[in-house]
RNA sequence: GGAGAGGUGGCUGAGUGGUUGAAAGCGGCAGGUUGCUAACCUGUUAUACGUUUUUUAAGCGUAUCGAGGGUUCGAAUCCCUCCUUCUCCGCCA
């Protein structure tokens, strides 16, 4: 949500920025409506509180019986008003949603095609066998059962098997030590969430499709953003205690109502896969920094793991509505000869604070202002788990295990058993 | 799932239809007293929105007593629905 007082004082301005997201015919519709709304709304507030303060007025007394009966039809003025202003009310927020954030000054306008390459890591590697892809691999060394994955919950459902399941918990305990060390409080959150909830964190409506319900009205989570997002709601945080800085893990449910085929199979894209989020709420002034500050996590995990990978700078409309700036680390999957995102650090700016209500008391000004909030994957691990395999493959058949991961799993390869 | 009791400001806690945005206490902030601390005294102490002006602030107004509806000229107070907390019972792969 952006501030409606800005779009007001600053209508060329807030247009100039959007038309790196919207066209230009889309988004004078929506402003002309945003400020049309905006007019009328606040002349009925005008109008009812006007009439609404003669009625508290008279009502301090008992009012005599000749002021009631006027009072009386006041008060069916009072309730039409009042339904209309609702009705007005709930359009102009509605429009104001279909206002996007406000991208950073360096971010590019346009799609897809204009993300730029901010940093690559390492180099694809080279074999002098023929590799095979991470669904070959998996399988042949007997960590990931697909096919019982699929018997016992449907398609695109798999399981993490022996040294696989291990390799899978290793990486996550190789985030959350990372994180820890770097002052992130450490959360494991529900994995379902309510409506409310999932508006809150602007999953809803756009994604409504995509997330699994249950009957009772609640969904799964699809990303620990979701959880983070609404840890504070409706609070006034601390100043002394910003920037909050949380970690936390979620198995993530998607429906990926959309369907791939042979080029995502695999564990590429499934129903549900592991991630542990970063999320922090800070000062307005902070969070240009805070946000090099999470891309740098993100890679330094990458880079902690010797996987080729590379940072791109989103443009304007590929990034969320929400986030004024993202950057995607993508590691590399030599099979399918691309690129595969494991990170997404965004700020958000107050766009999100904006709508959950989250402020902090600013001691200077002495005054409630809304936070920042910042969000980057840390990581997932459904890409690099693959591109450990398929990086990491022997001619032999057998992977090397990263050494940072070693601790954990206790076994620096995997072989097959047969 | 059933029965019962609750939900009031940063906290504790009054308040059952009419100057109650809400007593009192605690805490916080500012000032005073004080050799220091403690104690004491005085003042102050929510948020959002709308609006006016001599517009980085002040004034005025509206709303907010878990949430949403209803009754009423008027609701923290009466009624309904929902959420939630506690106690007891039941269920528990």
């Amino acid at each position: 949500m952006l501030d409606i007082n800005k779009i007001r004082d600053d209508q060329e301005g807030i247009r100039k920025a959007l038309l790196k997201r919207l066209e230009a015919d889309q988004l004078d519709q929506i402003l002309k409506k945003v400020l049309k709304l905006d007019k009328n709304r606040r002349k009925l507030i005008s109008q009812t509180e006007k009439l609404k303060a003669e009625r508290n007025q008279q009502s301090k007394t008992k009012p005599t019986s000749e002021i009631i009966e006027r009072l009386k039809t006041s008060g069916e003025d009072i309730r039409i008003l009042d339904g209309k202003l609702a009705k007005i009310e709930i359009k102009f927020f509605e429009i104001m949603s279909e206002l996007p954030n406000i991208p950073a000054d360096d971010v590019v306008s346009g799609g897809k095609e204009n993300n730029q390459v901010v940093k690559t890591f390492g180099e694809k590697p080279k074999f002098n066998f023929t590799p095979k892809d991470h669904y070959g691999l998996a399988t042949s060394l007997d960590i990931i059962d697909y096919e019982r994955g699929v018997k016992m919950s449907g398609a695109n459902f798999w399981i993490y098997k022996g040294q696989g399941a291990l390799l899978e918990w290793a990486l996550l305990n190789y985030f959350i030590d990372f994180h820890t060390k770097n002052g992130y409080q450490f959360m494991i959150p529900p994995f379902l969430l309510t409506e409310k909830s999932a508006y809150t964190s602007g999953h809803l409506p756009k994604f409504k499709d995509d997330l699994f319900w249950t009957q009772d009205k609640t969904c799964l989570n699809a990303t620990s953003e979701m959880m983070l997002g609404n840890y504070h709601r409706d609070e006034i945080l601390d100043e002394k205690l910003l920037p909050l800085k949380y970690c936390a893990y979620s198995a993530c449910f998607r429906r990926e109502a959309g369907s791939y085929g042979q080029e995502e199979r695999g564990m590429i894209r499934g129903h549900q896969f592991n991630k542990i989020e970063m999320f922090q709420f800070t000062k307005p002034d902070d969070s240009a920094l805070t946000f090099n500050e999470l891309v740098e996590s993100a890679e330094k995990l990458v880079e902690g793991l010797s996987l080729h990978y590379r940072t791109r700078l989103l443009a304007a409309g590929d990034a969320s509505a929400a986030m004024a700036k993202t950057k995607d680390i993508e590691v590399w999957i030599p099979s399918m000869n691309t690129y595969k995102e494991v990170s997404s650090a965004s700020n958000a700016l107050d766009y999100q604070a904006r709508r959950g209500n989250i402020r902090f008391k600013n001691t200077k000004t002495d005054k409630n202002e809304f936070v920042h909030t910042l969000n980057a994957s840390g990581l997932a691990t459904s890409r690099l788990f693959p591109a450990i395999l398929e990086q990491f493959q022997q001619a032999d058949g057998s992977i090397l295990i990263p050494q940072v991961l070693q601790k954990y799993t206790g076994f620096d390869k995997i072989t097959s058993l047969k």
